[in-house]
DNA sequence: TTGTCAAATGTAAACGATTACATTGGTAAT
DNA sequence: ATTACCAATGTAATCGTTTACATTTGACAA
């Protein structure tokens, strides 16, 4: 791989000139540009981009790290192309770090990625005092956090209004003659885990419905937890004629006990989940279920995130974007 | 942040002294190391990785490059899990580049991570004769493909056994009662294409049943023609009974096809799909399909590679996996 | 005492870029 | 002719490491 040396040997400059015409700084004459941009071409010649990085803080690395939850998340997929996307049309790339829930991995990866001297990071608390953001935040780092916010920080935010959305999915059900109505639970300990909650029990209060605690149950977020505590509901003594499930992972667990007890959605048991999935009209019946734009939350995100680090002291930005509620055949019509 | 040299000074040692304890270079006297190591805690010191990269080509920079077409696909989720695992655990570090099949992003990404002097590459090419990635191994950087090898080239590789994947799938199919089966392939130009239709055509012969090439239509690879090709193959004045579908997505598209036009699986039209999904269960019915070990393939793409890294002469591998059959519901029983 | 050697540590160059500052050469004003 | 100034380019320090080579120290033998 050539170097600045190389190409300034080659044109005949020194490598300050070579510089000035790459950062396009116009103080160059017409004539030695052309040179040095024949011999960049001649060349090959790509800047290195460690050498860039580690010379100045004051350049931007144009990288940006991005701590995950859990890749295997569809959600998080959407977000991660709509970070990507917004990245790439901004000339900059993403370093994922999938630390799959493990506190230990996310700390490892905030060390690493800053000392590979991200320009930022977006970032998916693993709960709401999350220690090692925290301290990001208050280092000075640009943080943008989606999904969920934190506590007692101030730091930009991109997530959906759950309880709108919970609000909708649950009158929904109400409107088709439900009363009987379930609600599997992501961790107790995630911020949209109450917020989701709230909207239930909002829409159950409205319609003047009891709010009964044996049928609502508490789940993992993952796809086992949903089909056990799904399994949970439905062999109560008087089980809910209609499941809320919490997230993607949580509404696929549920259908997996559902189909495993041949009973017939919505006739038997009705069901709407918390995220949208691509293929959710592949499934039979078509799922309903609150939409989260997540290529949407990953743009804005990424958006936020490159206005902070052009300008750090800008005020702190919160945006919350609305769910929509795709109805389809899982709730009966 | 603190730098050696700030490690250096409070321990009262020269910077060379100091690198030397952290690479654990046994020379350094006892009570020195000990001096050392109490200032790199005092002042929480992590080394600085662009520096270590910038200094050094024999050092390894611990980065590894993925190529990825498109993140979207639950395939590739799976092998980025596997690559992710490895890598985690041998203090490696992945960037994803996820090219969307778009070649000029595919272009740009790898001059990127040639630039971050990343190890070295695992990659999907676009196609057998991609030349960027043909260009890439004639470089001699260390390079793993992955679900598809590279023409005319002698590239690592890890994929899987297409061949022998569908023809299980297709003989289930003909066990069951099945003589007409239709066929959705990839994209034509894809090597997998043309091994997972030898496959077909493989079983079709064994068994003396007519292949008839109306019955088999060429997509896209993704979820649209997927869905849109099924239908055509409905529309047929005398469609098959059973569909073999190439890929995941095409799987999806022709289940939301099916469901549209209130055909029941399996009595009025089997499905086999190749690529297994972890909410196979989920759907109604349960999907029979040829399952890949994407999580391993991305394994010992990553193993592949650090091999090659720190040897980069020993000889190119092949490594094929076996499919598994997931028999469920979706064919009959 | 002096010389030799090994162990421990230090010095400084290098990696490839950016950039403050210095230098050069030319033009125009006095 | 001298001065001043500007435009164009060059020089060299710098970022945080690693590492070849140099230096220091102390022990031991002659």
């Amino acid at each position: 791989m050539s170097s600045l040396k190389n190409v300034a040997d080659m044109a005949g400059v020194s490598v300050a000139t070579v510089s000035r015409v790459l950062n396009s700084d116009d103080v160059v004459k017409e004539d030695t540009k052309q040179k040095v941009l024949a011999a960049i071409k001649k060349l090959n010649y790509t800047p290195n981009r460690v050498a860039q990085r580690l010379r100045s803080t004051k350049t931007n690395s144009r990288i940006i790290g991005l701590l995950i939850p859990d890749i295997q998340n569809p959600f998080y997929v959407d977000v991660i192309r709509g970070i990507e996307d917004y990245a790439y049309a901004h000339n900059s790339v993403v370093i994922i770090g999938n630390f799959s829930q493990d506190e230990k991995k996310e700390k490892l990866y905030i060390d690493i990625l800053k000392s590979e001297s991200v320009d930022g990071f977006i970032v998916a608390p693993s709960n709401e005092k999350d220690v090692y953001i925290k301290a990001l935040i208050e280092d000075g780092f640009p943080i943008v956090c989606i999904d969920r916010g934190m506590k007692d920080v101030d730091v930009d935010l991109v997530k959906v209004d759950n309880q709108q959305g919970v609000f909708n999915a649950v009158q929904h059900l109400i409107g088709l003659g439900h009363t009987r109505i379930g609600h599997v639970t992501g961790k107790p300990f995630l911020p949209t885990t109450h917020e989701r909650m709230a909207g239930y029990e909002e829409a159950m209060k409205m319609y003047d419905l009891e709010i009964d605690p044996e049928i609502i149950v508490s789940s993992n977020s993952d796809y086992d937890s949903g089909a056990e505590k799904t399994a949970h509901l439905l062999e109560l003594e008087n089980p809910p004629t209609a499941i809320f499930t919490a997230n993607n992972l949580i509404t696929l667990g549920a259908l997996d006990t559902i189909n495993r007890r041949g009973l017939r959605i919505p006739e038997d048991i009705a069901i709407v989940g918390f995220d949208d999935v691509y293929w959710a009209n592949s499934l039979n019946p078509p799922l309903t279920a609150v939409r989260q734009p997540g290529f949407e939350i990953g743009r804005r995100s990424c958006e936020l995130l490159i206005q902070r680090i052009n300008k750090p002291d800008r005020s702190v930005a919160s945006i919350i974007l609305k769910t929509e509620l795709m109805i389809r055949k899982s709730c009966g019509s």
